[in-house]
DNA sequence: TCCGTTCAGTGATAAAGTCACATTGACCCA
DNA sequence: TGGGTCAATGTGACTTTATCACTGAACGGA
């Protein structure tokens, strides 16, 4: 269960330690780990699944930020921990996800012990920082359309999902997407159907 | 020069190591520290000062991402030091900055040795992540014109900036920013001049 | 089959971004 | 000291995106 994990890299004792004290727990579709202003209830280490991380604006318009998978660490719970306020953004679970919930001393003694630990939390960060970079690039400067055909073609069809959803995703209003969609069909790039969107080519 | 800095907590045999390989470097208000797609010349660990880190987009437009004040370490210096690609941002003095340059051999030897020094490195990746976030909450859900005013109130009047400037830090078009102010120079909100903002108030 | 609910479509209007060009102010320098 | 130059600002026209207020369509029970 836990192979090809970081934590196969530790030495023998820290290993033992490690797989002694962590909870490995999984996770259905739509679960969610966690709410905005919750405090952490410890450090989900990924073994596999996916899970994204989307926020709320005072509007009440919600846009996804980026998307966990395996081997990352949740970099949210670790400044969560540290700071010790709550969340500023929920997670959901896209697909199903297994992850090793580390407490708090076992993270320290990582941290302090294993050098492959401290670079899989950096990595960890570093995607994060570059996604969320790139993200805010693409909502400062970069139109709705281009987005959501670039959204599409990343996909495999047809892709299941409500024209709501794919607003957060975008973090746009539904609306804006409906339209956006209704002109590609009059293109003839993709067909629609209640729930479900079909990509031409 | 390093008094109150990050470095004072070390060991004193590490502390000696890090006086000895570190180089202090002074940059004045303007100095580019480096720009997109150079790679990585050393980790800054900020003395004291702040710094700007922007990025520009495909269109040509540029956004102020984050700023970076003492005892922050550079976590695009990390990243790009880490991967090896080259940074994704630029960085631009806003006020006179020292700069501690950690060599990479001593930064693997800190994180190895030093709580302390692990701890602001994870205070670091957490504020960035936290700007971040909320920059995008910004710029995908809040109005420019609310925007602009509360930019406006955290300064102390007045304010040296050209529209141009200030487009940059808010994500936006000269043209919005300089319209935007116009408007609210009507309302008596604020009084213009060619490079300066005097807020009422 | 009726009913409630979620999902999608759309008109009207406002806010923001883009493009093109006019005007203004600061500064240099002959 | 009067131009000349250039960066900074102003603004009209138009497009794109966001918001508000609905309407209608599809689905899933009861």
């Amino acid at each position: 269960m836990l192979q090809h994990s970081i934590l196969d890299t530790l030495p023998r004792e820290l290993r033992k330690e490690a797989l002694e004290s962590i909870q490995v727990m999984r996770f259905p579709p739509g679960k969610i780990l966690f709410r905005a202003g919750e405090h952490c209830q410890g450090l989900p280490l990924m073994l596999s699944g996916a899970i994204k991380v989307q926020m709320t604006g005072v509007s009440g318009n919600s846009i996804v930020l980026y998307r966990m998978g395996a081997d990352d660490i949740c970099t949210l719970s670790i400044g969560c921990l540290m700071t010790g306020y709550g969340y500023r953004a929920e997670a959901i679970v896209d697909e199903e996800a297994e992850a090793a919930m580390v407490p708090r001393g076992l993270f320290d003694r990582l941290m302090d012990q294993s050098a492959a630990f401290r670079l899989g939390i950096m990595e960890s960060y570093g995607r994060r920082l570059d996604d969320l970079m790139l993200l805010v690039e693409e909502v400062a400067f970069r139109r709705m359309d281009e987005r959501l055909e670039e959204w599409l073609q990343a996909r495999r069809s047809p892709i299941h999902i409500t024209h709501q959803e794919l607003a957060v995703e975008l973090g746009t209003a539904r609306e804006v997407v409906s339209r956006l969609l209704k002109e590609l069909e009059r293109k003839g790039r993709v067909s629609l159907a209640r729930g479900k969107i079909d990509v031409s080519g």
